[in-house]
DNA sequence: AAATTTAGCTTGCATTATGCAAGTAGATTT
DNA sequence: AAATCTACTTGCATAATGCAAGCTAAATTT
């Protein structure tokens, strides 16, 4: 696990692959403006370590030559359960900001959850499996 | 997620969460000596905020005054689902630490895993879940 | 086709966190 | 009473982070 924290143990690597998995972000721009306020040279950092991880892969897009499109990986993906458990525990402890009711319901189903996020990302649908909820919604 | 990330996201936290939940220590002299190579400043600095973030508690030892014990909250003993979905990702793509078929075992009991975890928290069992595996043993 | 905008960064600099070695106070053991 | 142990703290060097600004190439607007 220490070696797990020292890719994932900081403020930011794991909430870009949240934002990977559950609420469809896939370029850099979405990820500035999501509203955590993630400076863009840490950013610009943090995705060339999680690619340099194997947890995330970039590629262009076609239809628009400016545009990187990042998406997670196999091994990415696989960091499904973690996130939901993290999601789940600071919703029960911590957070007002994902509404509480769906997250209950998301705790009773993981199995559920966890099928359905994999399947978007097989899929590449980009439908998030969370409505937004930041600073400019109703996190805190 | 944030809030919980602001909390637990650096590379000690949630390692000093798993060494309470799964390898039994109680003092600061086990934390320091566990072979991750934490600074005591470090750990003396992270142990204070868990325990302002309600994850852990401080009492002295009755037997000896000079240690104190440190013990998950419930809400520290909350993270067990987290800590056990990170070792199991963790074992699974990245580290050879924990014995591979030790946690593929656990991955196939998770709820077993987590009410056994549980149940030594409760009892206060400070009998290990896991063996040592550190830089000392075999994690690399 | 020139000008403007957009996307994905980089750079410079100030602030903060981390790591290391050493030291300290109080309790305990010898 | 001297030595040892536990849980720290302190000082200082180095690394990571945050902020504002700038930069380049591609796309869009005029």
């Amino acid at each position: 696990m220490s070696i797990s924290l020292e890719m994932l143990g900081d403020r930011w690597s794991l909430l870009i692959v949240r934002d990977l998995m559950v609420r469809g972000y896939r370029t850099f721009r979405e990820f500035e403006r999501s509203g955590e306020g993630i400076a863009s040279n840490i950013l610009a950092d943090r995705l060339r370590k999680l690619e340099a991880a194997g947890i995330l892969t970039v590629e262009a897009e076609e239809t628009d030559g400016r545009k990187l499109n990042y998406r997670l990986t196999e091994k990415g993906i696989d960091l499904a359960p973690v996130v939901l458990e993290l999601l789940i525990w600071g919703a029960r402890h911590e957070e007002t900001g994902a509404p509480c009711a769906v997250m209950v319901e998301m705790a009773k189903n993981r199995e559920a959850v966890l099928a359905e996020t994999r399947r978007r990302w097989q899929e590449r649908d980009p439908t998030p499996l969370l409505p937004p909820f930041g600073k400019d919604s109703t996190e805190k």
